[in-house]
DNA sequence: CTATAAAGTGATGACTAATTCACATTTGGA
DNA sequence: TCCAAATGTGAATTAGTCATCACTTTATAG
């Protein structure tokens, strides 16, 4: 099925991935509520009016502009894991692929992040830089535990401390924010072995 | 070192604490932008004004708010990594430590990740609903991938696929997030072994 | 009991931003 | 060439917020 659209149609849904492109350039920067619907109308160069021709509100706008770029994300990693025979080479492509789709969208990702962690609103504030600070010396003291248990020999040196810290740190805040999502259908980690015992077993024989 | 405070100055600090309060109950269920001072004033039972003669602005009230909570929180997981001598009931301990704090902040958590994930912007939207759908239908897939390989013995199993695709999202998210915050200092995970390495090989001869 | 200081109040000013709509411009077929 | 319909415009409307400050109330000390 191709274009059935004629040029009018064509021309129409061109200039509104041109007022999303815009505005994702806006929101990334500054974060939602920091950007005004004169400025994306003026980046876009078009009238405050036509935007509504667009789009309903505000919120309509930006729920199309994240919504469009989580199915085109959403796309490129199913299609990922079903590249390959191999089921790691499947997980191997699919880490690959997230990794290139993240750092080619980027803008995206900060949208994402930041009308989320407030960047905009923290950064100016100078508080994201104090937590900042706090997050890495924390993962510090833990990669010390994971130094430590390598050179005593607890451990087997598969990755660097800080590597391992950082993953364990990832799979533990993975779990809990499921289970908050959906309590009822991610049980609360309440065994630390059940998180452990992915880092401490292989899941290949070695 | 008691307190050396006057009845007057430790009833202006539980005045204090009862307004952060109130105001993280509203930033958590509404997202920063949602709360009028007005509102929590209100909330709090004292006039607008008051709040101002406690904090310069509604910035700074946030920004008190939330170190402090984080504070409250760091130390929590220092002392938990303290606590044992053997490496790997650290880690136990920091996991239920974190869970623990996880589970009794439930309202800081939530505008943490929310005047972050927009939360309270994007449920409204029904955005929220929308992108838990597509998240949750991928990790399924993932986790179809470590099942066929636990099937096919390519892989042991040492967890369930679905707590395995979890974990390996986290990690890799925990990853690509650091190398955003800091290139310099977190190198991007350029081929995915280093990734699942943490997988494949466990920490402890088995 | 009175005077003085401290704390608390909330109407109000100054401002910002979303949305509307009456009007101008462009388009494309007759 | 002309004109109706579609498209585009942006000043004006509307709604709401932060922050101030002149004032009231309460607490304390002499």
């Amino acid at each position: 099925m191709t274009n059935k659209l004629s040029r009018r149609e064509r021309e129409k849904l061109r200039q509104r991935q041109e007022i999303l492109a815009n505005a994702l350039d806006l929101f990334s920067e500054k974060g939602y509520h920091n950007v005004s619907m004169q400025e994306i109308a003026g980046k876009a160069e078009f009238a405050i009016g036509t935007l509504y021709k667009f789009f309903q509100n505000k919120e309509d706008l930006y729920k199309a502009l994240v919504l469009e770029k989580c199915d085109e994300f959403e796309e490129a990693m199913v299609e990922a894991i079903e590249d390959s025979d191999d089921v790691a080479d499947k997980l191997r492509n699919y880490i690959r692929t997230k990794g290139d789709r993240f750092r080619s969208n980027l803008p995206f990702v900060r949208l994402f992040l930041a009308e989320s962690k407030g960047a905009s609103f923290n950064i100016k504030a100078g508080l994201d830089e104090e937590l900042r600070k706090r997050v890495y010396s924390f993962l510090h003291k833990l990669a010390a535990i994971f130094e430590r248990g390598i050179q005593t020999q607890r451990f087997k040196p598969i990755a660097s401390p800080y590597s391992l810290a950082v993953a364990l740190d990832g799979v533990l805040d993975a779990f809990l924010l499921l289970w908050l999502d959906a309590p009822e259908h991610h049980p609360y980690p309440e065994d630390p072995d059940t998180v452990l015992v992915i880092f401490f077993k292989g899941l290949i024989d070695s």
